[in-house]
DNA sequence: GTCTATAGTTTGATAGAC
DNA sequence: GTCTATCAAACTATAGAC
């Protein structure tokens, strides 16, 4: 598996080839035959693997209490995420790959991420519509797909994300963030705390 | 050109063949080399012309006097025209293709409908900074890409259009949306305007 | 489990007659 | 400009020996 992200990393996920990947790992080709059923067998597990770690990213999360900071730091960890690795990112996000579906054992766990997301909207909003999650997912997942069509490796985009996702908190009419120092009673207003 | 836009339609974009574009137009696959010098030079030249079609779009919008919906305007013109044809959509805005890069003459309308845009965004805010047309590009693009990957052909992410596009618009400012009717006097605050 | 050998298919592109 | 014939290369996948 490793050698297999390796491989697309260097010569793209689509281009990928049994041939190259079986020589990466010292093998020839028919002999991943006795591994994976087909090549389609490998996406299915890379697959699988990446959304097996944001699971893993999502549950490790530790979430500030103050709403705003929360969901900062929710599309923080997606955002960087994806904007790490472009083959994992198009084969979990997008349709690069001609003919291949996951079987649903391999979009388990995609399912469970999203199921994660309602109830992380749960905690911070108290309610989780679906129209306010998918909001809020494509809004980082445009500010991510821009990144790497327009500046792979960069910070233009990284740049607008928490801006993004204050508008988003307004739009759901959480309190504005408080200063910074600890939390303000929710009853006393902040002083100094005017718009900048 | 337009059996070439068919083919991408039915096989996809990244499948076609030369074989199976010739036989669309009743020609054989080596005569297509009358016409183009090889295979990327066709997606070469469906990618200025899926370029040319947002310009000449975008040249033809009329937009609102008022603000907020001229901006729903060029929002819902982009999202509309992306939404609509997924190898066009997928040709412009992805890197599907493995080893194609538009030539610079291709890319060229692209450029164009992007300096646009700045205009637009010119006359909309009286200012166009790069940061702004990112946001709002990004804001489109991700639910552009979501409506394709959740709900193609549906209404799921393109209801959520005028919301997203009203959330920037507060961002950068701008003053509410007027009451339908006549737009209110700006310095007339409109009856009945304080926050739902 | 791993190998070599190879089947079977598809592809982009070229040669050369007309 | 268009055709037929074909090249040269790549690929996934299978057969069968060890």
């Amino acid at each position: 598996m490793a050698a297999a992200w390796e491989e697309a990393r260097e010569h793209g996920l689509a281009t990928l080839t049994l041939r190259q990947l079986a020589a990466r790992i010292g093998m020839s080709a028919p002999s991943l035959y006795t591994h994976f059923a087909a090549k389609h067998a490998i996406y299915d597990a890379m697959f699988a693997d990446a959304w097996r770690e944001v699971e893993r990213l999502q549950v490790a999360m530790v979430l500030p209490a103050e709403p705003r900071a929360a969901l900062r730091t929710v599309a923080r960890t997606f955002f960087d995420f994806s904007t790490a690795d472009l083959p994992r990112h198009q084969l979990m996000d997008s349709r690069i790959i001609p003919d291949f579906t996951p079987t649903p054992e391999a979009y388990a766990p995609a399912v469970r991420v999203m199921t994660n997301l309602h109830k992380l909207f749960a905690t911070i909003f108290g309610t989780a519509r679906n129209e306010d999650v998918d909001l809020f997912s494509a809004l980082v997942g445009g500010l991510i797909d821009a990144q790497w069509a327009n500046d792979p490796g960069g910070q233009r985009y990284g740049r607008l994300l928490d801006r993004a996702i204050d508008m988003f908190a307004d739009d759901m009419g959480l309190p504005p963030a408080p200063a910074s120092g600890p939390a303000p009673q929710p009853d006393e207003p902040t002083p100094g705390s005017d718009q900048e």
